[in-house]
DNA sequence: TTGCTCCTCACGTCACGTGAGGTGGC
DNA sequence: TTGCTCCTCACGTCACGTGAGGTGGC
């Protein structure tokens, strides 16, 4: 999901681009999932500028996709925060070997995460493999009848 | 999750080869997922033939890898004991058109989950593929820091 | 002004988790 | 006989769904 606009969305409007409910958006703020909006009213609208958006949509894709419950996915929240947290004193004035393990953390985060999905993918392949393997079975056995053996 | 013995197993057993709970299996027969075991008088410990542990396997399969709910497993289920019924029929003594039917049937039963499991398959490759972006820019950037461009 | 979307409770639901207390097979 | 696994309630929990009743911005 990306966004080219700048105007800060409504709950209803992010909900949709991510493909979930208000409901879960609200409920992920509740977990501290998502910044609870400090400067927020009660009452009043919540706003989410395109980087939460970005964020809720990658946390969104780790949950369907690799099916993380919702601590770990404050687990991964909690680790993408530090990296920010990294990111920004990257344009402070960190030594050479402070901006070196600021990366050596991201390809940490990140490999991890690729682990995930690989092993994912794998079993998906195997799945696919065994209904390709039935498909093949029955298209013999169709070729078969087409042949008049019975 | 293949097995070649042929003793009646116990739902302990069942689970550990599944990679589900034992109440996970109770919850299942209870939504009529699992044959309820017609013939088991109340009290009695419940008892599973290679066959059941075979289809509970495949259902898990399409739970955990494509994230089908109870609701669509059941639905899966009714598919797949239709296939059973007409599978029966095929050794009984249908004419050639009815075997024709017969294998269209599993053609298209496979043929859609085959789709389930490509989708995801594809949004899988693409998420590794994004994964696979930020590992490269990452090394860039410790290339950079290793030729001491600070 | 009129809708529409938003808000906050708060109870309901789905898919199990987790004991409590008891019975049955190697 | 002694464990161990099994049994049946039954309440708890996680991740939301679904109204009820009310307020706020194009």
């Amino acid at each position: 999901v990306t966004t080219t606009e700048q105007r800060p969305l409504r709950i209803g409007e992010v909900a949709e681009r991510v493909g979930v409910t208000t409901r879960t958006i609200r409920y992920y703020e509740e977990l501290g999932l998502l910044a609870r909006g400090e400067g927020r009213s009660k009452g009043a609208h919540r706003t989410y500028p395109d980087a939460d958006v970005t964020r809720l949509a990658e946390l969104i894709r780790l949950r369907d996709l690799l099916g993380l419950s919702l601590d770990e996915l404050i687990a991964v929240a909690e680790a993408e925060d530090a990296r920010a947290a990294l990111r920004d004193q990257w344009y402070g004035d960190p030594t050479d070997d402070e901006r070196a393990s600021i990366v050596k953390q991201g390809f940490e985060i990140v490999r991890q995460q690729l682990a995930l999905v690989n092993s994912r993918r794998e079993k998906l392949d195997e799945f696919a493999a065994d209904l390709e393997q039935r498909l093949e079975r029955l298209a013999e056995l169709r070729k078969e009848l087409e042949r008049g053996e019975s």
